[in-house]
DNA sequence: GATGAATGAGTTTTCATTCAT
DNA sequence: TATGAATGAAAACTCATTCAT
């Protein structure tokens, strides 16, 4: 009995992310230039051939990938939806990040990687700006909500504190006191020191 | 009748940096993978040969870079030494970190990404750990002597502050409103704020 | 559809054998150093990178020779096993030795100069002990048995005659009376001979 | 007082031998291929354009080297041409041939490995070959002398035996017993096993 | 769709040799 | 004469990508 159109649209997606888990981790614990494409495709079970099948270049593998951590994003959305008390927002988005740190240290090594390797694409500097514009934004408003006086400046500055306790955390994981510094952050962001 | 010792040791600082002030530029510019000998060679102005003639690989002449790269921190911290009012010390270190960035892009951009990379060299991963841990230190002194409830998440946080601004502020240069965050930070870490 | 991973092994082994051939025949051409991968490659009739494929770098591609011609030795086994008369024995070793040695000049021009080339691998010389060794003790064993005064020093001199004589014939082919040689040599180790 | 040409010319001769002596050492040592021309600089002590300015290549070098062995052979010679007694010669060679072979270790080590890397000079081979014959023919005589069957075959002969014995010995000195192989070998070419 | 052999352009690296001083 | 910086050509090696089956 052959397949069907569905079984094998499965089998398609099974794969393409069979391999792209495959060369996340890889590129994760080894960087982009460090992975070979044969190193990827033995990862993932599967022929270098078929993973040509799939992505038309390394480059092009590398940006699905990106394109994957990218949609992460899409879930703070909601919350910008969901949640109206900026305070509350706040603290939801602090307390979301550290955990997601916590719990996808992969996924942020090779976020933060890609994005400091910008001569890999130029769709991912793109990519990151966007992500980067976006969030900016949204917690500028949150920050005028409050009623902060410089809120662009403070959507920059937590923006920058996402990014830098998370490289400094990635580079040394053992050593990094993430608990106290979470704590320490929600402080900053609390209602009472916010009103002070 | 030959060079003289002298003459010889010139010649040889000279052309080493050269070669160092080319990688660097073009490490910075296209990244570490993205450059390689021939087009450091040629920037230098030298062939291919005598770069090997100073450095044994690419990767010794990227640590060397990071070496140097390296001993700017050494100098800077110098500057603070006779400095003891620590919210004078806090003044100066935010001013001239910003500083420093404004004026020496191609430096920090190399210097992340070589954090970052953290699979060219584990000796530079080390070394970059201890630039990390003493900067740490110091700021926790700091805050321990203003007689913040936690200094040293604090200075974690501060670390984070600078790591974090630095990178995002070098993949967009022209949008980052680096100025007034600047003054921001400055404002955070000002006498009257953090006696609040 | 892909082949199945018999024609791939047997693709592999055929190719492998290739670049086998063409090396043997170039290093006993013009040495080893004197031959670049790139000619192996030409005279196999692949490409530089085909031949990587294969073998992880230079030296090992001349060790896999060395082991090849290593195995040469394993038919002389047979002879101690199968053969219990000592004066048989001793003349089945020269006459096949010398019917070898005519017969596959290009194996042992490589096997002395690799012999003697100890800077190229530690493995072959390791190797090659162990056929001395082995071959010497075999040896010691049918003098003794012949009942020689010395058969340890006995052993090292048919073993250094051999040797000696591969190599000034393979220096001079065509003036070198082999086969004059090889006729003294059967009378000094013939039965008469060694009795009296 | 400028120096004489007499002193010139003694210190051109001293430092032309301190090259070929450093060479020599790591020739032996390292093999030709093995050595660079800096390796052989830094030994002896001189520069890199001073070995070029008494060598004009390092194949010439290595010739220059090996013409010195061949002068070896030359002075050896003549300790003989007094001895008339064709027993009493065969003796004298035996015992100067292995007494030279232990105490120039490293000469022969490079005799046999220039002898056997043919690719590395005609010149050499030319020479080389030259050793040989008048080796060969001298002990062709002292054979014939003697009376044997076949002077030629056994002075082919011998001429292997010394060869063999230098080489296995060179290749394992620890191990081998040069001793009882020589003594073995005075006793095989004494005048009462020679006229038995 | 699937395989892995094969390619080739590009990269790092080496080193004998030259040359300005 | 003497130096060692500088060259350049050739070598080893890598790997993304193609292709026959």
């Amino acid at each position: 009995m052959p397949r069907t159109k569905e079984q094998f649209k499965e089998i398609r997606e099974r794969t393409k992310q069979n391999i792209i888990d495959a060369a996340l981790k890889l590129f994760a614990q080894r960087g982009y230039y460090g992975t070979s494409i044969a190193d990827i495709a033995k990862e993932a079970g599967v022929s270098k051939g078929l993973a040509y099948n799939y992505f038309k270049s390394k480059n092009e593998l590398a940006e699905a990938i990106f394109s994957q951590l990218y949609m992460f994003f899409d879930q703070y959305d909601k919350l910008f939806v969901e949640v109206t008390d900026p305070y509350e927002l706040l603290e939801l988005m602090i307390k979301g990040t550290f955990k997601h740190l916590r719990e996808n240290e992969e996924f942020w090594k090779l976020y933060t990687s890609f994005a400091l390797q910008w001569e890999v694409s130029d769709k991912m500097k793109i990519l990151f700006e966007e992500i980067e514009r976006k969030y900016l934004k949204k917690m500028e408003n949150v920050f005028k909500k409050i009623g902060l006086k410089n809120p662009k400046a403070e959507s920059y500055f937590l923006g920058a504190m996402f990014d830098g306790i998370s490289i400094d955390y990635l580079l040394d994981k053992d050593k990094y006191p993430l608990k106290s510094v979470e704590r320490l952050l929600l402080k900053k962001y609390s209602k009472e020191e916010l009103l002070k």
